[in-house]
DNA sequence: GCCGTTTTCGGCCCGACTGTTTTCAGTCG
């Protein structure tokens, strides 16, 4: 059993405890060791002794042991002769904790949504103590919803939704600064709601004016700190408004952009120097109330370098943070954008639009990267047409003293594995990126065969958007990453982070391999407009999730390290 | 169930909101 899977099973038994009502912090001691797990960056046969790991004690240690030998536990085993597993989807309704789905069992026989819809609708369920007649209509509703909401939506379909309502919240009066909070501000690629902070002097005005400007379809919940609403837009979307009060702003914001585990490892470091974190401050041991000005400046408070929210996942960042400053890459570091297309196949603006654009970013240099001939639906470019954009390149460079634009090319790599060009053709150009947009069923040695072919190629500096998945729409072809790093690696080649919000690939998790393996990353935005040249923001904090800092990172050198690194030939990493 | 140069017992992060209650349990994040 690997290590997810094991930690998957602690979690269920975590559950079947919560149903049969165990000592909430017995059913919590299952769940951190399962968390204490995750957070070893070992692998389970890296590890000699998991009973030495903080958090895992006697128990749970037997159960992982047993759980690697034979796949089994015996305590999960006597818990599933106890009561139903079906019982455990009933924890997916809004609503209805262990303690309530114990209830229901021992009192109603409800094992499952189906026996809980009759019990609601035969008006057996508002009759047990601790429910009503309110919870009952509740529970029906819920069990409807559940039917047609996805239990998780994408970065980008929240970024987008985001968007649209901080547009909304930016006419509001009553409200002044506000922020994005929750998973969305720390970067997930999957997320199950929105979070956002707002500061008012007047939560009464501030939430009538929210329920009045913005699309809701239905209030869950409203008191003088937050409002908790369902927007509709194509999905149904719970939205958290936490108000706040100026003073109160910053540790509001900290405290609901979470995660949960880093707050809780932040309360631990509080506690031990006699204090206290909330939402509305920190409670020194004399009982002052303190607030902040920056985030950064909370940190300080406790003696931490600043930790930003994309690493903010209750894993070691405390720990790290307090030691030395993350290093962590960010927005400002980066010095160029390595991939966008113009007009002269699938995008929108002309060269020197882009060009333009690119250096009213602040950039020193961009490579401009159309498509090659085989891709048709993109208007790729043959070979003379190729060699004739070199000329409009040199023309549109003579145009500014400080900014380089580089020639380049997104050279499709065919499905029999050759290259789009020939290396006669590829010498000319200053970049060269190699992807897949073809044939995305092959098998994974198909898929490999063509990814070494691209590392191998002398001309090639970058693998872009390496598994072609696109977030919530298709997992992207059968690549073996690990395996493609090894071969960036060993020739030279760096994989793309691209920053585009559906796709975000390479992904956190593998960029930090990369990074491990040495392997350079260009964080790129693959612009095929003016306005998606803004990208590059969440592809720094992709990077930012999986630690990457800036020295590993193929854009953030000067221009005139850029140029040199154009000038050389690729040698290993 | 786990943990401890404050402790081997008695704590375990903290608060909002709802619905059920007449002061609080359960759920959620």
């Amino acid at each position: 059993m690997n290590k997810k899977q094991i930690i998957d099973k602690l979690d269920t038994i975590a559950l079947y405890l919560e149903i049969i009502g165990e000592n909430p912090f017995k059913v919590a001691a299952y769940r951190k060791a399962g968390q204490a797990l995750e957070t070893d960056r070992r692998s389970m046969a890296g590890i000699e002794d998991v009973s030495a790991i903080k958090g895992i004690g006697r128990s749970t240690s037997h159960a992982i042991e047993e759980l690697m030998a034979t796949g089994e536990s015996s305590v999960l085993r006597s818990l599933q002769g106890e009561i139903p597993e079906s019982l455990l989807g009933l924890l997916n309704i809004a609503g209805l904790g262990g303690k309530k789905i114990g209830t229901l069992y021992r009192a109603l026989h409800v094992t499952d949504m189906t026996s809980l819809r009759e019990a609601c609708e035969q008006g057996r369920v508002s009759g047990l103590p601790g429910f009503g007649k309110k919870t009952e209509e509740k529970l029906l509703k819920a069990i409807q919803e559940g039917k047609n909401r996805p239990e998780i939506l994408s970065i980008a379909y929240m970024t987008d939704l985001a968007e649209k309502i901080e547009s909304i919240l930016g006419t509001i009066p009553e409200i002044g600064r506000f922020s994005r909070a929750g998973s969305l501000r720390r970067g997930k690629e999957t997320m199950k709601d929105l979070d956002f902070v707002l500061e008012t002097q007047d939560p009464e005005g501030a939430a009538d004016r929210i329920l009045e400007r913005l699309p809701v379809s239905e209030v869950i919940g409203r008191g003088d700190a937050k409002i908790t609403v369902l927007m509709n837009d194509g999905y149904k979307v719970s939205v958290d408004f936490r108000l706040a009060s100026p003073e109160t702003f910053i540790t509001t914001l900290h405290h609901f952009t979470g995660s949960k585990e880093h707050n809780i490892l932040m309360r631990h470091l509080a506690k031990e120097r006699g204090e206290k974190i909330s939402e509305y401050g920190v409670e020194l041991e004399n009982g002052r109330m303190i607030t902040f000005s920056s985030e950064n400046e909370f940190y300080h408070h406790f003696g931490l370098n600043e930790i930003p929210p994309e690493v903010r996942e209750g894993t070691d960042e405390v720990d790290q943070a307090r030691r030395s400053p993350l290093g962590l890459i960010k927005l400002s570091d980066i010095k160029g954008d390595l991939h966008m297309h113009s007009t002269w196949s699938d995008g929108s603006y002309t060269i020197e639009e882009m060009a333009g654009a690119m250096r009213a970013k602040g950039y020193a240099y961009a490579c401009l990267t159309d498509h090659s001939k085989s891709l048709r639906v993109a208007d790729g470019l043959s070979e003379r047409r190729l060699l004739d954009q070199l000329e409009e390149v040199a023309r549109v460079n003579a145009l500014y003293d400080d900014f380089t634009l580089y020639s380049g090319v997104e050279m499709d790599i065919l499905p029999d594995g050759t290259l789009d060009y020939t290396n006669e053709v590829l010498e000319k150009l200053d970049f060269v990126i190699a992807s897949i947009h073809s044939s995305f069923n092959q098998s994974q040695a198909e898929i490999m065969r063509r990814l070494e072919a691209a590392c191998r190629n002398p001309y090639v500096r970058l693998i872009a958007h390496p598994t072609g998945r696109l977030l919530g729409k298709r997992s992207g072809y059968r690549a073996d990453i690990g395996r493609l790093i090894k071969l960036a690696s060993e020739t030279g080649t760096a994989l793309e982070l691209n920053a585009n919000r559906n796709r975000l690939d390479l992904s956190a998790e593998w960029v930090r391999k990369a990074q491990e393996a040495g392997v350079k990353i260009a964080i790129d935005t693959d612009s095929h407009s003016m306005k998606m040249i803004d990208e590059m923001g969440l592809g720094v904090r992709t990077a930012a999730r999986g630690w990457i800092r800036p020295e590993n990172v193929l854009n953030t050198l000067s221009a005139g390290q850029f140029a040199d690194f154009i000038k050389r030939k690729k040698v290993p990493f």
